[in-house]
DNA sequence: TGACCTTATGCGCATATGCGCATAAGGTCA
DNA sequence: TGACCTTATGCGCATATGCGCATAAGGTCA
């Protein structure tokens, strides 16, 4: 792999690696939001929404529609599940990388 | 997902998101090697390197182990290409939308 | 039309991130 | 021991990111 093709990926690993957006993502998971849904859901004021929503849209993580006042979004790829389920992964071989740690201090 | 869920799985996702990082978990995950080998196949400072190597340590995603002189580095968690694959599944998505935009405006 | 709802974005500021440079610390080997 | 290799990290600076606040723009509906 190149730099350039490592930027490439490294830009939507990135668009991803926010709390607000993470949360966002999930809520898209189970369906099309509005703003102001995602607004209510994450508890999290409207333009910090829209604005990380803006940023979803340009990794072309998502995607969205005016539905009369309302804009909706889409989540586009739900591959992104995948890069969850390894935080998650990464997590959890971390904590017992910890324990065995634990486990060796005290034997 | 509440947000301090949505946080530890931002974080790890963080620790890859940066094209020097995607490029050394590319390495490592074809075997492990030493800081001075990365250094040398990704063309980073060496200095460079050593602090990458630390947050993706921290992170969880790899492990280190002196031998001699050197600091071997193994990545702990092969998972991490699921991320990527999706990271290139977005580009493609990304892609085929504009291409089909693209076409929308010629017909 | 005017009151109201929804959304995106400009501005300013605080904080985080990235990197080069220098250098200390750990190790090897003649 | 002293020359040398490898690695991690402190420091300073430039740039990026995040967010609150205000507000403009688009739309609805009585």
């Amino acid at each position: 792999m190149n730099y350039r093709q490592a930027k490439v990926r490294a830009e939507i690993l990135k668009a991803m690696a926010h709390p607000v957006r993470v949360l966002i993502v999930d809520a898209l998971l189970r369906g099309d939001h509005c703003v102001r849904e995602l607004n209510r859901l994450a508890r999290i004021s409207q333009s910090n929404v829209s604005r990380h929503l803006g940023v979803l849209k340009k990794a072309g993580i998502v995607t969205d529609r005016r539905q009369a006042m309302k804009v909706y979004y889409h989540l586009e790829t739900p591959c992104i599940l995948k890069a969850f389920d390894c935080a998650a992964e990464v997590v959890q071989a971390d904590s017992r990388r910890r324990n065995d740690y634990l486990k060796s201090c005290v034997s």
